[in-house]
Parts: C-alpha cells; structure tokens; sequence
DNA sequence: AATCATGGTTTCAAATTAAAACCACGTTAG
DNA sequence: CTAACGTGGTTTTAATTTGAAACCATGATT
C-alpha cells in the first residue's frame, strides 16, 4: 500500500481513491457490508479469504475512514464493522461495477444477481451522468479540465 | 491474477469484473485511455510505473477485451492501445471514482481536476441511480436478489 | 557507421500474499 | 472444575508478485 508516487507528489482524484480503498478484496468486503455482513467471521465465510488478509483488509479500511468498529450488537464480546458516510459514498462505485459486469459477463441468458429497487423489487435503471441542464452525458461528451493554469488535456 | 476462486465455482457480478480490470494500475491506464493516451510510452510517461508492470497490464487488459491494439495512427512501426466497447462501458464506473474522491478527498477549498460537460465546460451532475418509475435510489434503496435456484448467495 | 527513440523482455532482489499453525478469551458440556 | 469449542484474531513460513534496472530489437537520424 502506501504507493510511491514519484513523479507528482500528489495523487490525482483517481488514484487517491483507489490508494485508500487498498485491493479488490477491500471493495468485496464492502460489497459485502452493503449486503449487511458485520462480523469478522462472516466477512471470512462469504469471500473465503485467509484470516490474515482479511484482517490486514479490515484495518486498512478502518484506518481510511471506510469502515468503523462499533461494539457488538449482541452482547457477544466482540467488534462488529460498519460503513461510514464515506463507506457509503462507494456506492454508485459498486453499482457501476455490477452493471458493468451485467453487460459484458454473463451470457444474455445466464443468470445473476439483480439490483432491484427495494420497494418494487423491480430491477434499478443504469446508472445515469448528466449535465447540469439535465442532457445525459456520454464519456464522449466529457473532458476533464485542471483547475487554475488551465491547462486542457484529454 | 487468475484468482484461485475455491468456496465457490463461479465469481459473482462484482468479482468476476475485477478479476478481469487487474488492479489499480490498469484502472489508471485505462483513465488514462479515456484521457485519449494511446501510446506504450505515453502511458508509462503518465504513470510512471516500470515498463514491465505497463507490459503486462496492457496484455492483460488487450487479453480480457477492455483495450485493443491496432496499428500506428501516425505511420510509426508501434502499435497502440484503445479502448474496445468494453472498454469504454467502464465509463461510469471511473466517474463514480472520481466522484467518490472529490466528496471525501480533497479538502472543500483544495484544487482538482473536474469532470465538465463538453458542450457548455460546466461541471457534471453526480451519477444518478433511478428506479424505473424515475425515483431516486439511495443505497437503502435497494436490494440485491438472486435469480429463482441458482447457488450465488450476495 | 554510430547513435538515438520506442517498445518492449529478462533478471533478480524486495515486498506482498496466502495457508496453516498458533493463541487468547469467553461459553458451554460433562 | 476442567475439557472441548467458537470467535476473532496474530505469527510463521513459503510461494507469488512486484518493480527497478539492465538488456535487447527495430527503425529512424546524424
């Protein structure tokens, strides 16, 4: 963890992200928190990930600000993870992610996983960029801008 | 890579689009794609990671159907890298990032780069999740369901 | 003919990961 | 009381991955 970041001493909004949330078995674990898993040994079961990583995952994410530690819930003596205001904000992150995979890794007729409104239970749209004036937004009709000097690449 | 996949088969719609992105690093390359890089050399030039990791990262990526290589736009004897339909559905899933770290990154007067709507050059809109009546969707909002029988729990 | 730029591959040391063994603490069973 | 057990970890150790640097191949430049 803790990249070099030689070139520029200081990351860019994409990169930092991705410094803080750690691997691909943190953001599995937050799946997983989403899905309401709170406990150590639950986490562990659903992903079957060693003990050791997945204690080392659950640290890092706590030491980001990603997850918080509250005391159990029900009476037993340990710890339970929870996410955070910042946890939460992942999620559009893990629905993009699962829309994604919908797209392009299942056959059209293999089945998977659905994201489904809760109070419809009928399956949630694409997630949606729009324009201030509402247009929706194709990566095409992007550009990322730097802020003061100005300079425009893409 | 390759993930030794044990407790269970088949990879689920969040894990099964890690495991083909990689890592942090071909999440980068492929920001970096959208930005319009094309080039072995503009890439490593940008990130900064060893010519090694690039190489492998890019045969990665090329061998999952995220990039393609196609030959020299400018006559040079090189090759050079774009993103495929799938590649770009990868669009959304950057935005998310990117906004993530805006909200929780960067301190509320600390420049950044900003995604802006190419027409007009204002800032983009958050991503939007909707149901399909057009409701807006909070993670609370949702729930995941699996499909009748099939083993995937999530 | 020698040098340089580009786009890699190879080599090798260092860091990371993962499996398994171990440990601590509290609970239940005998 | 004591033995086994479940939960939530840490330590140990080997295997894998990473990354820096050196090397190489090809074509263009001087």
């Amino acid at each position: 963890m803790a990249k070099r970041v030689s070139h520029k001493d200081s990351m860019c909004g994409v990169a930092r992200p991705l410094d803080a949330i750690g691997d691909w078995w943190s953001l599995l674990i937050i799946r997983d928190a989403f899905d309401g898993l709170r406990r150590f040994g639950e986490f562990q079961k659903s992903l079957g990930l060693a003990k050791n990583i997945l204690s080392a995952r659950l640290r890092n994410l706590v030491a980001h600000g990603i997850l918080d530690t509250v005391p159990a819930s029900d009476g037993s003596p340990y710890q339970e993870y929870v996410l955070t205001q910042k946890g939460q904000g992942l999620f559009p992150l893990l629905v993009a992610l699962r829309q994604w995979g919908e797209d392009f890794f299942f056959a059209p007729d293999e089945p998977h996983v659905t994201l489904v409104d809760r109070a419809t239970h009928m399956p949630v749209r694409r997630l949606e960029l729009r324009a201030q004036d509402g247009r929706m937004l194709m990566a095409e009709d992007t550009v990322v801008v730097v802020p003061a000097l100005a300079g425009e690449r893409e």
